[in-house]
RNA sequence: GCCCGGGUGGCGGAACGGUAGACGCGAGGGGCUUAAACCCCCUUGAGCCGAAUGCGGCUCGUGUGGGUUCGAAACCCACCCCGGGCACCA
């Protein structure tokens, strides 16, 4: 009989799938595990990626299942998304039955990988079904002030003719088509992520399990600065705020900046003597992106004519226009203090501006502005104080006078949520001549998205040229009125889709509270690191809103968080566009799943990339083939009692229990795998030298038990064929015996002066007196010591000793 | 510029401060076969020595240079290179 994977494989797919193996409730009596792979936008076909990631989670399922856990490890689609309906605008296929079609193959193909789920809870968000809890979810927002419209600049690609987040700019570029983004003014929904910052912030903290590089870019993200925002007087003209996280340093401020973009550059340099240069300036920094402006390195910037008064010293000093201040950020102008500020130095050099420093460098110092703390100088009544004093004093003074408060600034923005585009979940809102903006009513959703003709963008969403769907009446006042045309980023979805999976056909509400009060938090939650900043700040955020609404008992969704490398394949990313990819559906076929899986296991540790190897499959079917012959095949027993080969081959089975546990546990699969493979190595030789049937047993059950989540699907068979009536999958997880585990003998390696010098079996209970005996009496140590002084032995029983001579 | 990772055979990678290179891939040799594939066995870091056929031994070797230690791929210092993240954030 030979291992035949095409039949194995779909015979056990279809049994676990028909015995629903994999569907669970919630059950009080047992410890439950919560198991999420981010689900994935349904792109049409699996690729290397998909399949690391499943077999991961899957082994996860099914070993967690067989420690007696109720594990939850749904499937579902982040249906929604430009993809598809670019496809609808280049081929004319509607973006929902295309996308249907892209979920059957998908998921067809992920039955193929073994990887089971919950099937019977599969979300997909461009379901009305799903899509109504995100309009829910806005107007839920909405009225706690938490959703607003405002006109802002905003991030707009000109290809994908939308509104992108600032999550989704990344170095200027649209994160789907790197086309340069520009800025632009319009009216947009946002989420106020802001409101959470500081408890996002806070409970990074808490985030134990999460790679330290996901919680430092969060942080980074969210970018909290603690200072002082105060207002500063210009000579006969208004007042503008400046923020700073150096107020100590205020006395040192001998020139302001204004970013080009501020509101108050045009009334001072109307009519002033720098005006043209100044409006030549401010011309060109808007023609220039971002990244352009970066790139200069150095600093330029214009004079406006205009002067501020320095609201401690009353010195006269000197406002700029300069780029290298972002509208963005802050108040969009500054206080310059150049003996503290290295881009302030650098301008203030260029522009032969004063330099007074109010901070005492090192007598040794050489460099230019001085950031570190020390004692405050030329400052009045700071004069003498370190940086945290000077501060408080400086604060406590401009409360006083009025003109300032201490201010907490981050760089994270408020979530823009609107896109102009179609294949998303429209947003709930009405516009009314009379009443203005109106919710929908809850129970008048969803506002179902209609079936259009023309999805190509034209600087808004296609849905608003679609009559029917953009005439409506007004909820509150019943008179004419139009609906938002905008979706939402698909972000909203998968911020809160893994609650739905607690309760997913509820058709009354988002869902029961209790239900994911029982599987909240997911405890191991699997994907890629591209997330760090973008899905994963936004589930936070949406989870901690559900917890302050009552529906989330939990604040922080995710306990454990594994972040897995890419597949690289001569040295890059394996993608179509760089057509280096290996279609893990031909492999299904070449080698079948089991081998597939077994290498992506076996390749490397899980969070590094990986290089793709051509023959690596081969290896690891050729372990199976082996495995196969050695558990199916007949068997020459010999009746004997146990003897000293049958005692090591358990013991190596027991150890070799003992390790994938331990690497399972700590997620080192790649180690766990050559476990394995010594094992059926040292049992194919086992058997070859006459094997005790009762001692062959015990191994091939240990052997499949430890398979069974790895490469289920040929472990499964030949449990079968080994006469066990109850499924593989519904085994409990072996345990080690560790009196069966620990080694008799073992190999104690001799040093003299750190070099390796011979080798000796030992038993493991040796004395450290009879270790050095031993190795003092060795014929080979003799003559290395013969002739000089014995000065120190070291001894680590049973596995070294070290002489150290002369 | 700042903050994280990481540099180990031909390749992917192993290695509680204690036998560097597990396991796998590839390569070379041999067996089986009419032949090939599959499969099985042996060899496989570099250099060298003694024997004489598969035996034994030595030196070097984990990016570079120093250090700590009886002992360092691992710890410390400096540097080089690669990957990632952040970046006029006041």
């Amino acid at each position: 009989m030979s291992y035949d994977h095409k039949s194995i494989e779909s015979k056990w797919q279809e049994r676990w799938e028909t015995e629903k193996v994999f569907q669970v409730t919630e059950d009080a009596s047992k410890p439950k595990f919560y198991n999420v792979c981010m689900y994935p936008y349904p792109s049409g076909a699996i690729h290397q990626g998909h399949v690391r990631n499943y077999t991961y989670g899957d082994l996860l399922t099914r070993y967690k299942t067989m420690q007696g856990y109720n594990v939850l490890s749904p499937m579902g689609w982040d249906s929604f998304g430009l993809p598809a309906e670019n496809a609808a605008i280049d081929s004319g296929i509607h973006p929902k039955s295309n996308t249907e079609n892209q979920i059957s193959t998908m998921s067809a193909q992920i039955r193929q990988l073994g990887s089971m789920y919950d099937w019977n809870r599969e979300i997909a968000s461009h379901q009305p079904d799903f899509y109504r809890w995100d309009q829910w979810l806005f107007l839920e927002l909405y009225e706690r002030g938490l959703a607003y419209k405002a006109e802002a600049p905003v991030n707009w690609c000109p290809k994908d003719q939308t509104v992108l987040a600032n999550e989704q700019v990344i170095d200027g570029l649209c994160e789907r088509c790197d086309t340069p983004v520009v800025k632009k003014n319009l009216a947009q929904w946002f989420f106020k992520i802001t409101d959470y910052a500081d408890r996002l912030l806070d409970d990074i903290e808490e985030l134990e399990h999460w790679p330290a590089r996901v919680r430092t870019m969060q942080r980074n993200w969210i970018g909290r600065s603690v200072g002082a925002t105060f207002s500063i007087d210009i000579e006969g003209a208004d007042s503008f705020d400046v923020f700073t996280t150096r107020p100590d340093t205020v006395f040192g401020m001998t020139f302001c900046v204004l970013a080009p973009e501020h509101p108050l550059v045009e009334s001072l340099i109307d009519g002033s003597e720098t005006e043209t240069e100044a409006r030549e300036y401010i011309a060109a920094a808007q023609r220039q992106s971002e990244i352009e402006r970066m790139a200069e390195g150095d600093k330029t910037g214009v004079f406006t004519g205009a002067f501020a008064i320095n609201p401690v010293s009353g010195a006269e000093v000197p406002i700029y226009i300069a780029d290298y201040v972002l509208m963005g950020y802050g108040t969009g102008a500054i206080m310059a203090v150049p003996g503290q500020d290295q881009r302030d130095w650098e301008f203030a050099t260029k522009y032969g501006i004063d330099i007074i420093r109010t901070v005492q460098p090192p007598d040794d110092w050489d460099g230019e502005a001085y950031l570190d703390d020390g004692l405050t100088i030329n400052s009045d009544f700071l004069n003498g104080l370190n940086q945290i004093e000077a501060k408080k004093r400086i604060i406590a003074w401009m409360e006083e006078e009025a003109i300032g408060k201490p201010t907490v600034q981050y760089r994270l923005h408020d979530w823009l949520i609107s896109r102009q585009r179609y294949w998303g979940s429209p947003i709930p809102m009405v516009n009314c001549d009379h009443c203005g903006l109106v919710p929908v009513p809850k129970e008048g959703l969803p506002v179902l998205l209609p079936d259009i003709e023309d999805y190509v963008p034209k600087g808004k969403s296609p849905l608003a040229a679609d009559d029917d769907f953009v005439n409506t009446t007004c909820p509150s006042c019943d008179g004419p009125a139009t609906r938002e045309t905008d979706t939402m980023d698909t972000f909203v979805d998968s911020s809160w889709y893994y609650f739905r999976y607690a309760d997913p056909h509820n058709s009354t509400a988002i869902f029961d509270p209790a239900k994911p009060a029982y599987w909240m938090p997911i405890d191991q939650y699997i994907g890629g690191i591209e997330h760090a900043v973008l899905h994963l700040l936004y589930a936070r955020f949406i989870t901690k809103v559900l917890f302050d609404m009552g529906l989330s008992t939990v604040e922080e969704p995710f306990t454990r968080l594994f972040t897995q490398g890419m597949i690289t394949m001569d040295g890059a990313k394996m993608s179509k566009s760089k057509g280096n990819v290996v279609d893990p559906v031909d492999l299904f076929a070449s080698h079948g799943a089991d081998s597939l899986r077994l290498f992506h296991l076996f390749i490397g540790p899980p969070t590094d990339d990986a290089a793709w190897n051509p023959n690596g499959v081969d290896g690891t079917r050729r372990f199976l083939e082996r495995v196969w012959k050695l558990a199916s095949g007949d068997v020459a027993f010999i009746d004997r009692d146990e003897s000293e080969a049958d005692r090591e081959i358990l013991g190596t089975a027991h150890r070799t229990v003992r390790k994938v546990t331990e690497d399972i546990d700590r997620f080192r699969f790649n180690t766990a795998i050559p476990a394995l493979m010594i094992l059926a190595n040292e049992l194919a030789e086992y058997v070859s030298e006459g094997p005790r049937q009762e001692t062959y047993d015990e191994a091939i059950r240990l052997m499949l038990l430890m398979l069974s989540p790895m490469a289920p699907h040929i472990a499964h068979e030949l449990w079968e064929i080994r006469g066990n009536e109850e499924m593989l999958a519904l085994q409990d997880w072996p345990a080690w015996d560790e009196q069966l585990a620990r080694e008799e003998m073992v190999t104690m390696i001799v040093q003299v002066n750190g070099k390796v010098r011979d080798r000796v079996e030992v038993a493991t209970g040796i004395t450290p007196e009879e270790a050095e005996e031993q190795a003092l009496g060795l014929d080979k140590i003799q003559g290395w010591v013969d002739g000089h002084e014995v000065r120190k032995v070291i001894v680590r029983q049973p596995n070294l000793v070290n002489i150290v001579i002369e």
